[in-house]
DNA sequence: GGATTAACGCGAACTTGCTCGCGTTTATCT
DNA sequence: AGATAAACGCGAGCAAGTTCGCGTTAATCC
């Protein structure tokens, strides 16, 4: 029995390659939580990932690479709810979402993928690729609700999560302050009414 | 009678150099139309203005300098309206946000300034400082209509217009995408129906 | 109108970021 | 165990981005 084999030629994920890989997004998490991605170079992540400059370069083409893989890495860190009303899973994951944020290497971390963003198109793919999907995957959450007759039936799942969301986006990147527990709850109360008011829905359903 | 004087030795505000910064501006602004910040470099502004490189970087330090003196310089195109009543002014005000955000220049600049914010710590205050001034004025805003009773007393105004302002610039950084008028009614009836229902009110206000 | 000096143009020098070729290490397969 | 070929380390080399000194232009003041 051969143990399974790829066509020589192909990607090699095992041993070393993971090694390397986990010191050096260890790294930039590290690096992150001083100084910010101001601070966060190519060079900097080499030195104390012990990872040569090459290879950084080589595997992740540069620092919107490396932040963007982070990000992915870092994406399960934030569990759905499922509490059994909507109002009830809106506060949970909004609570959530405020201690993930509360790590303040978490916010520099969203500030460098949007600045990475802003900067490489193929950053940018991949930002609005990673929140559409999250959005798509909270919205069952939605749905879930407007099932149990919680929300009018032509409401837009998406565009729920997306205003549970962007309060905190907002103080991260423009207000540039910290996340406290506070701007969870105001989000959650807020998307809640909203939503019950109607604000979501769309136009004139089909 | 002397015109009124400088002790030689302070700026010099007049002819040439304030062509040379509408010169610059305008050309930025152009550059954002064309690629966005991606493409946004040092070099092409000074050759699209026609003013040298090392006048651009002895003035405004680097393409950050750059686009936060383009930002406050566009503020004031988007002026607070006082319809009479609270949700009128929301409605208004956040159709006047959508039609300034339709502008793919200014969905770009917003991201260049965000970019800078997270690259130069002098562009992150720039940043704060400019949106939490704007947040204040609008604030006027919220506070006419508690003092018209339509909302409670204890609502934190600034908290109110940061909602408001939210859900365009998840839309614009995270996103990705334009911004088109539903988003601002979205906004607008999302935020009043909130408002009322309390979420923005301080915590047990003292 | 003439003197003073900020602001600008110009090109060279310098720094930083990034790439390339080659030899070595280490997974993976037979 | 031995062979094959990724993945890595290393340093040189390249190409941006950025700064500096100096001469010139043109506001501002007398």
């Amino acid at each position: 029995m051969t143990t399974a084999h790829h066509p020589p030629g192909e990607t090699r994920p095992g041993g070393r390659t993971a090694r390397t890989r986990q010191a050096v997004l260890d790294a930039v998490f590290a690096e992150l939580g001083e100084g910010g991605f101001a601070t966060l170079t190519m060079e900097r992540v080499a030195q104390r990932s012990g990872v040569h400059l090459a290879t950084l370069y080589r595997r992740w083409r540069g620092i919107e690479g490396l932040v963007c893989e982070l990000l992915t890495d870092l994406s399960g860190s934030v569990p759905l709810p499922d509490t059994g009303t909507l109002p009830g899973d809106l506060h949970a994951l909004a609570r959530a979402i405020a201690a993930f944020y509360g790590d303040p290497r978490m916010r520099s971390l969203i500030e460098a993928v949007v600045a990475a963003a802003a900067r490489d198109p193929q950053a940018a793919t991949a930002l609005r690729d990673f929140f559409d999907e999250r959005l798509g995957l909270a919205g069952a959450m939605v749905e879930r609700g407007i099932a149990r007759g919680e929300l009018p039936a032509d409401t837009d799942p998406k565009a729920v999560m997306a205003a549970l969301g962007a309060p905190f986006y907002y103080r991260i990147l423009i207000e540039r302050h910290p996340v406290d527990p506070d701007l969870g709850e105001s989000a959650a109360t807020a998307t809640w009414a909203a939503a019950q008011a109607g604000a979501y829905r769309t136009k004139n359903g089909a």
